[in-house]
DNA sequence: TATGCTGGTCGAAACGTTTTAGTCAAAAGC
DNA sequence: GCTTTTGACTAAAACGTTTCGACCAGCATA
């Protein structure tokens, strides 16, 4: 109720409320006797800036939003983490948004971020509002690109090269005896699908094989473990079982494995397995999995990093389009 | 850069930045005809309500912060994604704050908090800081605590029944057979732990057993998967591996799992294997495991439609101690 | 002694809304 | 036909900061 304002805790201290503010805001310009006056004053009081008035007058708030595709995917979980990290110890508040896949919840997330006046956005696109991202651009808010390559150069991107992930996990079914391999993946509209499949295309044809014969394309609709394992049991009612499975992420590798283990086929003597992801219960499951493991948690701090670079520094800031490399994490599923 | 205000969608329909307002916050106070010109200006110029403004001249923020104790845990990510879900739909936009488990930091979210003259905040406690909780509900900033029951009347909790949680894990396990059943759990200082020991003990109690001779403790620092692992190791090591286990949440049964089978325990055949919160990976790990489930999202909306309904009702509301039922899901482990 | 600096502080004008009291014309009540 | 009421709108005062020019004392320079 009671909120105590710069004023009251100027009169207490006896200085006019500018000075309070320079406390607050530059320290090193005001003389040390007042500053500790005003400190005390400030405490005694208990007083909290009021965010709001500050940044309507400063123009810019503290807090970042924070656009993610599905909050219930450990994957974007770590990389909220990372940016939760970074913002609290630069001390700005995240503000977060799922939009669940869907284009229009994207779209209000970001509405919602332009109203608070977010400090930058950090997103990963569900898909079709890259004209939007520009508008808030143009309106002064700066955004980082969260696992997807930026376009263009004026712009701040975080990614991993997921074509690399996808030869990694095939050259490794490969040099562990594989011929026949299975791509289960979800919708090849998602980008990060796409490029794990022309990966995998890439290592086939490198090893001397043609990916048309050697790689068979299931692709599901949904990317969790219950589709992995409905390709689990498509793959073995159609009785085309592969000598190896590389699954787009780990989710559904885990039904899958839990699929052929239900159908009595051993993991990895009959079938090698290999996910996507390296998600913490990828080395909990009965056969511990291989995967690629993606930077995740560094993916969040430095995109966080990046933005606020370019809102602390706008004019020393240089535009950086940052891409990870993956890296090949094997277990017993393929051992 | 160009932020347009209130006062230049005025200008342009021809009316007074009053009257704009109006249109934005009770567009039934003004005329059809002069309310679709003032849309159509919004319209035009791209207008975006300025909400540090809003809320510094309203005297409130359309904003909720959430404190959580560690958002890696799928636990709270649903609990996040039920909060997120209500706070969208309502308008509002969501402030996350990691605590870790650190009491400090979970201050320093509150902290932050308090400087954004959030509406409301929903918070699982880290311990330490209820105090910290009862400034805040000074301040007029709502408190609904999430998954602990709230001690004293005059505030809102969501929470669910631990006590008969560890009750119907334990009488599952009895009624499957079991005899000696070891009860593996992180610290007891976690509330959610000791109390859903105690509900083990009373289903023991009421079976006629011996708690202390019936069920052994294996009380471990961390509750994840590697944890779990090591009590499982620890368990074949000392030779004495009990009929059943329970454990506290499912990452630790998840770990359990593996360590057994590793070692050539057969799981439900030679062990029966109880876990804790129906996480997703719970029913795609090798051997399904039986868990307690916990209606999580629920608790996040529920939550959040109780701080929402204080905010916007004050004098109307009636606090609420939520406490919900959890529920045995049965599959392979127990089976 | 006059002049220019400098470090420290002050006062007041913003920032973009919301809200309250007030204006004014037209409709309604008697 | 006069007052009241109503409906639609306006003008201006807040809300709590930050920032900028002004100010002033003290000190060095000339």
């Amino acid at each position: 109720m009671s909120s105590v304002s710069i004023k009251e805790v100027a009169a207490r201290a006896g200085v006019s409320p500018g000075t309070v503010s320079n406390v607050l805001n530059r320290p090193e310009k005001v003389a040390e006797s007042t500053r500790s006056r005003v400190e005390k004053a400030i405490r005694d009081l208990g007083f909290v800036r009021h965010g709001s008035a500050s940044s309507l007058r400063a123009g810019h708030s503290r807090t970042v939003g924070l656009s993610v595709i599905d909050i219930g995917n450990p994957f974007f979980t770590d990389v909220a983490a990372g940016v939760e990290e970074v913002a609290s110890e630069r001390g700005y508040a995240v503000i977060l948004g799922n939009s669940s896949g869907d284009r229009l919840k994207e779209e209000r997330n970001l509405l919602v971020f332009a109203e608070q006046r977010v400090r930058g956005v950090l997103i990963t696109p569900a898909g079709g509002n890259l004209a939007k991202l520009d508008q808030l651009r143009e309106r002064g808010i700066n955004v980082v690109l969260v696992d997807h390559p930026a376009e263009r150069a004026d712009q701040c991107s975080v990614a991993v090269n997921d074509i690399t992930g996808g030869s990694l996990a095939v050259s490794h079914l490969l040099a562990a005896g594989a011929g026949r391999i299975a791509y289960v993946t979800g919708p090849l509209t998602i980008r990060q699908c796409a490029d794990r499949l022309t990966g995998a295309e890439r290592a086939l044809a490198a090893a001397g094989r043609d990916p048309g014969q050697a790689l068979e394309e299931v692709a599901m609709s949904a990317m969790n473990a219950r589709s992995g394992q409905q390709a689990a049991e498509k793959l073995i009612a159609e009785g085309r079982l592969p000598d190896a499975v590389f699954c787009a992420n780990d989710l559904l590798a885990l039904g899958m494995l839990r699929g052929l283990l239900h159908a009595g086929v051993r993991v990895p003597q009959d079938v090698l397995l290999i996910g996507y992801d390296d998600i913490d219960f990828a080395s909990a499951s009965a056969v511990s999995l291989t995967s690629i493991r993606q930077p995740t948690h560094r993916l969040g701090r430095v995109a966080t990093e990046l933005l606020l670079d370019e809102c602390d520094n706008p004019e020393s800031h240089a535009h950086q389009q940052v891409m990870f490399q993956p890296e090949l994490i094997v277990r017993e599923s393929t051992h």
